[in-house]
DNA sequence: GGCTGATGGTTTCGACTCAAAACTATATGG
DNA sequence: CCATATAGTTTTGAGTCGAAACCATCAGCC
């Protein structure tokens, strides 16, 4: 009895049809919402066009659009790199990030377990959906955007565990280039 | 810590950009093919618009259109029902069922973890959403998707637990009224 | 029977997404 | 300096999306 997929695919549902609906009440389509909200988590590494590619998992040419229309809505700014003149960050705007803010997390999170079992089980997942991507290499670690120099070193924020200073340099499965 | 935002977050996105791409190399949309999915799965109860429109968590109307699309393609066909003049079935056709088997499960689930902690996780999570928009009345449970009849007794396939006789005809949280 | 309302679907509209492909401009490496 | 790679934009055509208007058919009720 192979439960998972549907599970899968019923919770990712809910998911979205709740994020669809934060979306629109604040007269925005649900990957518009996705992008400002990624956006808004970026370092200056991880928020180009590229990165946001690679975080949607949709092609250039639309995020492209997808960027573009949240500029026409005053909630985000094109900046243009200083040293390399190919690159172009994307700034949310004050009002960018209010809405963000207002829009997160899902609602429907609210009562959410808050459980270590249920983030583990996410963890392993998550593992397993990278693994099956083939390990891609997507970036360095120190340039993730999940990597964290804490005080006692290195640390991943995303699966959540320590890191060598040597393995920060290292390509990092998890490809939220940053 | 609250990591679990995050972890969905990038666990629903690797899954979407995964079906996305096996949507496209079968000349799919991404909706198309999930609602060609569900369509595959449903019985007489679940096979119309309406409860299409409840699982995509999409509008009628747009849903509508997906439809139509999927019935240009050959995928889909339209029965009008013969109790009810106004319902109509929507019966995937071999050809759509073929696409459908081909596409799923989802290429990087194939090496999921399939350890019973994990589908108990994403379980707790389940009723955490569904209890989240309020615990919906939806449909009766013995006219859902995912009852089934068992030797044993009742049962909801979706939750995996037993039902009793009399619980068949309470109603069921899980909005997926068949 | 006939009225009223609810239910199941379709259509139309305008804004937007999407992939693919062609294109521009800026780096980088021999 | 030239070839190639990288970052991003634009265009095009099919399709999605929500909203609103619309058309059937059904169910309750007097």
């Amino acid at each position: 009895m192979d439960r998972l997929p549907l599970l899968l695919d019923r919770v990712t549902n809910l998911l979205r049809e709740d994020l669809r609906e934060v979306a629109t009440n604040h007269g925005l389509k649900l990957v518009q919402l996705d992008a400002l909200r990624y956006l808004c988590t970026a370092n200056r590494f991880s928020d180009t066009l590229t990165a946001l590619v690679a975080w949607l998992g949709a092609t250039k040419g639309s995020v492209s659009q997808t960027v573009k229309a949240l500029e026409r809505k005053g909630l985000v700014t094109r900046v243009r790199d200083d040293g390399d003149g190919r690159v172009v960050h994307l700034r949310p705007t004050a009002e960018g990030r209010a809405l963000a803010a207002a829009a997160s997390p899902a609602p429907a999170l609210e009562g959410a377990p808050t459980d270590a079992s249920t983030a583990d089980a996410l963890d392993g997942l998550l593992r397993a959906l990278l693994a099956a991507r083939g390990g891609v290499a997507f970036g360095v670690c120190r340039t993730c955007r999940f990597h964290e120099a804490r005080a006692g070193g290195r640390h991943c924020g995303l699966l959540d565990v320590p890191l060598g200073e040597a393995q920060a340099d290292r390509v990092c499965v998890e490809h939220a280039a940053q």
